[in-house]
DNA sequence: AGGACCCATAAC
DNA sequence: GTTATGGGT
């Protein structure tokens, strides 16, 4: 009975958000291989934001800029606010009450970070939906919108007209919107990043902040969603795209399970990917890891 | 020489 | 209830 796709929800994840912090303050940045660091004395600093440029050439997370600039010479480096001798991010967190706010206008709004936001799009996708007639859905209002898994046959590599394509493919399998039908969650799913993607459109006209998106029917499937097509991309993962995404999947991609908990499935249970973990019985699963984690 | 901070859950 | 631990940004 459609256990499981009852809800519509999205997390959205600003693309290396302090970077883009620093560029809207100095413009000069824009566009170049950029990094946000913190306390410039040991080894230049540790780095805690890289922009896309920057990660091209290898730069990472947790490295230090002096490593950091061997990888990539012409390296643009913004700073950390210091005061009491400390990081301060007040700057950052500022921006991301700017974010919020726009995004507040489409949905409620649960804050995970500093750069990110789940949000439960149901109750905005029925009413989006009776104002939409026939259902039928224009491919051009989804221009950034990935479907997880489509299109279904072709295994090239990922390009601008793969996308469409699986778009395309997508839009035209969806069961169309007759009055006192059940509405099908794929469909429920589609107006969920038609909705996205206008929210997304408007926090980079209000604050100049892009972002990428995860729209599935859980937090931990937008989750996992928002990661596979980044930046300023998102990605709708519907459930029957889901069996072939975990089959290779290491268990340690999922939230929550990135630590010593995923470790101890892996050793208790000797899988290594979410397919095989998928096969085991929630009572099982509770037997070796308890009531609530189980 | 990762640290500061936030959140969820477990343990007491 | 409070504290401790783990996971994450």
């Amino acid at each position: 009975m459609d256990y499981g796709k009852e809800r519509v929800v999205a997390l959205v994840d600003m693309d290396c958000f302090y970077v883009q912090v620093e560029q809207r303050l100095n413009p000069e940045l824009k566009n170049k291989p950029c990094v946000v660091a913190q306390y410039k004395t040991w080894k230049g600093g540790g780095i805690i934001a890289v922009s896309y440029e920057a990660r091209a050439h290898g730069v990472g997370r947790n490295m230090w800029v002096d490593d950091a600039k061997t990888l990539c010479p012409d390296l643009q480096v913004a700073r950390v606010r210091e005061s009491h001798g400390k990081a301060d991010l007040t700057h950052y967190r500022d921006a991301s009450v700017e974010v919020i706010h726009v995004m507040s206008r489409f949905a409620v709004i649960e804050r995970a970070s500093i750069d990110e936001a789940y949000m439960d799009l149901t109750s905005a996708v029925q009413q989006r939906l009776k104002t939409m007639a026939g259902g039928q859905i224009d491919p051009k209002l989804l221009k950034t919108t990935y479907i997880q898994g489509y299109p279904r046959s072709s295994t090239e590599l990922e390009t601008s007209e793969h996308r469409s394509r699986g778009l395309q493919e997508w839009l035209t399998s969806l069961p169309h919107n007759s009055s006192g039908d059940k509405i099908s969650p794929d469909l429920q799913l589609t107006v969920g990043a038609l909705i996205v993607e206008e929210m997304r459109a408007a926090v980079e006209k209000d604050t100049s902040f892009r972002c990428s998106a995860g729209i599935s029917h859980n937090k931990v499937l937008a989750k996992l969603a928002c990661g596979l097509n980044k930046p300023n991309r998102q990605t709708v993962l519907p459930l029957d795209s889901v069996p072939e995404l975990f089959s290779s999947l290491p268990i340690s991609k999922i939230r929550n399970l990135g630590g010593k908990l995923g470790a101890s499935i892996t050793e208790a249970l000797g899988v290594e990917n979410m397919g095989d973990l998928t096969q085991f019985s929630k009572a099982v699963l509770e037997q070796h890891f308890g009531d609530k984690t189980g």
